[in-house]
DNA sequence: TAGATCTGTAACCTATTTAATCACAAAAGA
DNA sequence: TCTTTTGTGATTAAATAGGTTACAGATCTA
């Protein structure tokens, strides 16, 4: 997935910066400075709309963490370091402080997880679903049913797909167009394609899962095609495992019925 | 750099997950939740002390950025995601937001940079040092001569000055031990050790560089010895370029005396 | 079924942070 | 010398987030 094109580069670098942990005053002047090079507080004042007394504590708040250095003249002049620079002391701090985090719930987390969690769980967005999505793939040791939208097929399922079925399991994959199949079946050779089990209508279609007929997952897009910059789509979905669960219960007689006596393409 | 072992796993991770952009009783819960699988309100309120009619709002919280999965029950209950998926799920954002910057950032930031700064200025933090020493380092046409403490010559550092000599040019390096000398001459084999200059106490030391006589950078370790928890060391440098550079003249005079004149060892 | 307890929502208060303004002395320039 | 600029500190205002309380509807228990 590359980068979409962005529409305004200074509030967008500025948005980013401050979810970085920096403030919105320190956050503007790093721009302000990128954009200028070096320069006094007064120039950094004019271009970021920081009051100027304040461009001082920004800068603090900067050369502390090694983004801008100083020169301590009258009056002095600061200096951001370069863009490629900046990126890349981002990437190393947040790479080293996922990786404390990553040790620290290692520790936290007791040994044994996923004692078959009862009941049924909803997750939220897109992502989150997808990598139970994934999850649910990599436990998977028979079979496993996916029906999706072709907007959230994804590469990444798809791969995971592939990997699956080499490990054996048997994979039936439906709601996918035929240009779309041909383009998979290299990736995943022995996937079975079925027809969409009913009118899959594109406005809130989701995916549905079953793994081993024991582990289901539905979900459903609330905006999908009417989805705009203030309201952008999203998606809802809901999982459950245990042959006596009843979301289980419900999606397999659905799934087994059709499968049996539908004509598989 | 491997991840030292941390003292508060609980606290350690609550700590990195508000650097994240949680709230507090957000990052409480989810480790709470982390180590007990999956809870109610009032589980989770008791092992993590979140009032537990706050829980529901810190549940939101998580549930929106897919950590969280919810059973719509009564009492409602909430399933945290595994280490191993959390981890991975900030990575992933992390990065994407870190490309949402740099992209940013190249946009804004003029065509010629570094236009020849003029003056003396001041850089604060050892990895923000390390970065400008590596930039000098990678602009270095004819020679660089070095000296620096120990504790500073990192491997990062050893691997930049090995690929500069790759290029041709020369490297004078000095302060380091013999020992130290021995296991660096396989990663740069033309460097030329000399003696330190000076008595280089251990307590204020840190680095003098030169590069091709019009570049210098020289710092010093604050807490060098003495350094604790609550008051750690930092690293303060100062660093000028150019012919007419104060910095510059005065660390000239100081090197081109003593590698003429002294002793090359 | 009645009473007691528990659960989830919402409103509220307060403490802290942070944005924004102002006052002023020292320094630099005219 | 006078004016302007610069940097520091104090102060105010607004927004955020932590913490508390009230309460109605569920759930449980005797």
């Amino acid at each position: 997935m590359t980068i979409d094109s962005i529409e305004d580069p200074p509030s967008t670098a500025v948005e980013q910066l401050e979810r970085f942990g920096l403030s919105a005053y320190a956050a503007r002047t790093f721009v302000a400075l990128a954009r200028l090079g070096s320069g006094t507080a007064r120039d950094v004042s004019q271009v970021s709309e920081v009051p100027r007394t304040r461009v001082y504590d920004a800068i603090d708040e900067l050369h502390d963490q090694g983004l801008v250095d100083i020169q301590h003249s009258s009056p002095k002049r600061f200096w951001a370091i370069s863009s490629e620079t900046a990126s890349r002391t981002f990437e190393h701090e947040l790479q080293r402080r996922t990786e404390i985090l990553r040790t620290a719930l290692d520790e936290i987390e007791p040994a044994q997880r996923r004692a078959e969690q009862r009941g049924v769980w909803t997750v939220n967005g897109e992502t989150a679903i997808t990598n139970r999505v994934l999850e649910f793939f990599a436990s998977a040791d028979d079979e496993i049913v996916y029906m999706t939208v072709e907007d959230l097929l994804t590469d990444e399922v798809i791969e995971a797909l592939g990997e699956t079925a080499d490990r054996g399991v048997s994979i039936h994959l439906g709601g996918v167009s035929q240009d779309v199949q041909d383009r998979i079946q290299d990736t995943i050779p022995g996937a079975t394609m079925f027809e969409s089990l009913w009118v899959w209508s594109d406005t809130a279609a989701g995916r549905l899962m079953m793994v081993d007929g024991e582990k289901t997952l539905v979900s459903a897009l609330v905006n999908g095609a009417e989805a705009t910059r203030s309201d952008p789509r999203s998606e809802t979905a809901v999982w459950g495992e245990g042959d006596t669960n009843s979301l289980v219960v419900v999606l397999k007689a659905i799934f087994t019925w059709r499968l049996d006596t539908g004509e598989p393409k």
